[in-house]
DNA sequence: TTAAATTAGGACCAAAGGGTCCGAAATGAT
DNA sequence: ATCATTTCGGACCCTTTGGTCCTAATTTAA
């Protein structure tokens, strides 16, 4: 899906995190997400050491956001949990691909991810909390 | 980089193997481009199941294209690679994400998808090969 | 001060991507 | 026929990604 699963997974928890006062828990979120919980804990001990989540410990803890939702665009999710150079990359695999040395897609491409950085940059949690799916998912009364 | 390494080296392959006539071989393929060589020839062996290459074994043998340049878009490689949904999955993770079922980043996402689309339906190989960067690359003498 | 709750962090496992290697099958040339 | 050459196909290895589990550290509350 382009970008990796486990950024999805933090879009989905981010915007369903509160912006500041109580913390939510890992398992209330996961739960909520019908996210597997182990796995969303470490993706958010990684935002959380990121710098976009603050953390608390013990009973009353969890995390929230360390930032107003509409001050954490989806670019800086994707570059704490992929890198800062996620969509650098070049199309054709060159090891060198840049505008002195372009490869036979690079101008096509660019215009793709000049899009795509735009869309990217301008989306904040705000926007994913707006539009959000917080209707909860009537799937099958889950046990467990 | 958004594809998969297979798929840019089999783009930087495609671009230089020839339409008809002789055939290419693995080996001098690899040496020019400088990839690795079994994993290229796995990803040739890939295309030719998928019908984009053609294949002759034994001396005289190689690959060349199934049909003519122009007639080979970027996406056919990219779908025969990876898959007829490399593009279909949810930014944000979510199982279903459709026009009636749509994330709170879908319609941003299905711009930037559809301008992706556009770029590598209407590249075709002819287009790559044009633009080719042939130019014997001038790193250092490399010997073996 | 003790107990319960919760994140932090590491070990660990499975699957997929990237990559190597080797034997078998096919084919052209001698 | 035989031999050299080349693709075909599978087995195998390493790293990354997705995912689980256990223990330690921290914090709140009784």
């Amino acid at each position: 899906m382009i970008f990796n699963l486990a950024t999805g997974y933090a879009l989905q928890a981010l915007a369903g995190l509160p912006e500041s006062g109580e913390y939510a828990l890992t398992r209330d979120l996961a739960e909520r997400l019908e996210l597997p919980s182990p796995y969303l804990a470490k993706i958010l001990q990684n935002l959380a050491r990121a710098g976009i989540l603050e953390s608390s410990r013990g009973p009353k803890g969890g995390y929230r956001l360390a930032r107003k939702a509409d001050q954490i665009s989806v670019e800086k999710i994707l570059f704490a949990l992929e890198g800062e150079d996620a969509l650098n990359g070049c199309v054709m695999g060159f090891p060198v691909c840049d505008a002195s040395h372009p490869c036979p897609m690079h101008d096509a491409w660019t215009a793709v991810k000049t899009q795509m950085e735009a869309s990217i940059i301008s989306t904040t949690l705000a926007d994913l909390r707006r539009a959000a799916v917080f209707k909860s998912k009537p799937k099958s009364a889950r046990k467990r």
